[in-house]
DNA sequence: TAGATTGTTAATCGATTAACAATC
DNA sequence: TAGATTGTTAATCGATTAACAATC
């Protein structure tokens, strides 16, 4: 297992390789190699050698690389090859969906506990779940050793929900609401900001049209 | 206006400027500084003044920047200073979460048409507006000059959609399946893909908690 | 004026790309 | 063997950071 510091940059790069391996897997592809990646990605194969070197060798020359075997290297990597038990903060439409959403569970992380502040649905029956109060966070997250937390709450309360939650014991958090949080480096945050995306691609656009 | 190309990666950053430039002003801030910025954003003051630079001169030395007046300029940059119409492209859970979500019309986007390929849903009404079949975007898409499209489709059928959005007019693609989609580069893609953010994550997790 | 902060240039840093010996 | 593709080193490229004169 490599230990020197990987850059931030290759390990969000490693999903996608997982998943495209994937794909390939899927439509019975055996073998694959990085020309072949890069051209699916659209990115040099270069890149994808150096990447995969930081955490050792997985190929054959002039084969390539084994399609199972790399897949399953990668999801070792990124410790996908397990089941991660995740909270999910704030069940209004947005939270909803996302708990609807199985695209999760399929891929090994499961949403155990759902929590909100709204008297009105606290300790009703949601997807099976029983909404809890999020003020009892310190009871429940330690306690079933929660590490990941997916936050759908208002931007007004964001930061400081994301501060209770590290104090619950949370290290990652998957942050919908569209503000920057400032947060201990000891705690990962990835915000998922599609305004953001829609407004980097309007730069882009003919604004006459 | 600066007509040399600005790098994607400060292209990335101007929205989430504004969004802080939003918060500034919505807390009766008048005048901010690229330090100020910068800690917000946990990024260095130097890369904002630098990445302002590619577009004009806005602060005053002494002085930092007026929060009003930078708002609207980088507003304009990216083209957020109006209003844009949008396909929104699958209503299934997925496509329901996004149609009902309220932040974009509130920034300008505008779900104009909702397509959709399951003849149990066209014709149907849905947040006020018929499902219209996917089968007909030539007709549509061109008449209304849309060239946004939000793509919430399953990744089977990802990369076929979207060829057939770029034969309508489409140029921008918010695309939310889960796979790498490849285009021509006057298209402009974000995807956005928790499950990637999530991965990414674990990643940094001790995994034997 | 003195203090603060800009816009910009130069220095540093890091990431991508090209090239190639090794070898399947 | 000949062809293909790896892993890796060296060269290039681009982005971030540091520093500072200009000036509000």
């Amino acid at each position: 297992m490599a230990q020197t510091d990987v850059p931030d940059v290759v390990i969000g790069r490693l999903p996608i390789y997982l998943q495209t391996l994937k794909q390939l897997q899927a439509s019975g592809q055996e073998f694959t190699s990085s020309k072949q990646l890069g051209q699916k990605l659209g990115i040099g194969s270069a890149q994808i050698r150096k990447d995969l070197a930081h955490f050792g060798e997985f190929g054959k020359q002039g084969m390539g690389y084994e399609v199972n075997y790399l897949q399953q290297q990668i999801a070792q990597i990124l410790h996908a090859d397990r089941d991660w038990s995740v909270a999910l903060v704030g069940i209004g439409d947005l939270g909803q969906a996302i708990s609807h959403y199985s695209g999760f569970a399929h891929k090994g992380f499961h949403i155990e506990v759902i929590f909100d502040n709204d008297p009105q649905k606290i300790g009703q029956n949601y997807n099976g779940k029983v909404i809890q109060d999020f003020n009892s966070i310190y009871q429940i997250l330690p306690t079933q050793n929660i590490k990941i937390a997916i936050m759908a709450v208002p931007s007004t309360s964001a930061q400081e929900v994301a501060e209770k939650l590290i104090v619950a014991g949370i290290r990652a958090i998957l942050n919908y609401a569209p503000i920057s949080l400032t947060l201990p480096s000891y705690v990962k945050v990835q915000s998922m900001d599609p305004l953001s995306h829609l407004q980097q691609m309007s730069y882009y656009l003919d604004p006459l049209t």
